[in-house]
DNA sequence: TTAATATATTCCTATTAAGGAATATGTCAA
DNA sequence: TTGACATATTCCTTAATAGGAATATATTAA
């Protein structure tokens, strides 16, 4: 019973590394038909159509008819709802990277106050 | 075939809305024992444990033992490859949310060309 | 040791999904 | 109309997984 959302869901839909390969080739913002999109990965034209119709659904991509020509582009916005909620995690590593940064600056500064100051300097704990 | 990536791909561990929630529990950067969890969701011991199991491999969480409790921390940094992914695609709604001010903007502006200067406006086009 | 508690694992079943092959649909050109 | 091309859809098979129930493992207490 994999309850895995629906596809519609956009966190399914990127899920997928092959869906993430068609946003990639998308992401230039341009307009592709689906025979390039199916060039510049390796793999078949149904597999492709496929994943463009669930990024489709999941609003991840746009499609227009021109000629006989189906037109996809990206629709960034549809991403968004990934990047909001992966935004609220972002201070734990930046976070982190300061810690680092004042681990550093006090390791210096205590190296500094050795030279200066204390020629036999004893082991700490 | 179902080549969702490996279940340890993160992409993959947050397409699963229940592992979310999990996620949303441990999001305070408290560690919690398992029946904590279990509380918080409304779900059954072993779904959890599952859902933690899937985390763990996942790198998003981690988990120490503590007496016969284990204590399970939500680990951020696993989630980085997410937030660097979608980062890229940044740009686009923030170049969208611009272009509605400018054409706010540009509206404003013609109202007041209008007010100022042109006491019978010619429609355009 | 035995009991109680906490957690993980195994087995089962239903459901979903990916990809290949074949085929259908749609559009343009001659 | 016929043919060529572009794309979508259907059918099939295989694999993966969520959750439930039952059970196993581990830890602490009595």
């Amino acid at each position: 019973m994999p309850r895995t959302a629906h596809p519609s869901d956009v966190f399914t839909a990127i899920a997928e590394p092959r869906r993430r390969e068609v946003i990639a080739v998308l992401s230039s913002g341009r307009e592709y038909p689906v025979n390039e999109i199916v060039l510049r990965m390796k793999m078949a034209q149904p597999a492709v159509s496929k994943h463009l119709g669930a990024l489709r659904k999941a609003g991840v991509v746009t499609v227009i008819k021109r000629g006989q020509h189906r037109m996809y582009r990206l629709n960034a916005e549809g991403l968004k709802p990934v990047h909001d909620w992966v935004k609220v995690f972002e201070r734990y590593w930046t976070h982190q990277v300061d810690e680092i940064k004042q681990r550093a600056e006090r390791k210096a500064l205590e190296r500094l106050i050795r030279l200066d100051d204390s020629p036999n300097p004893k082991k700490e704990k």
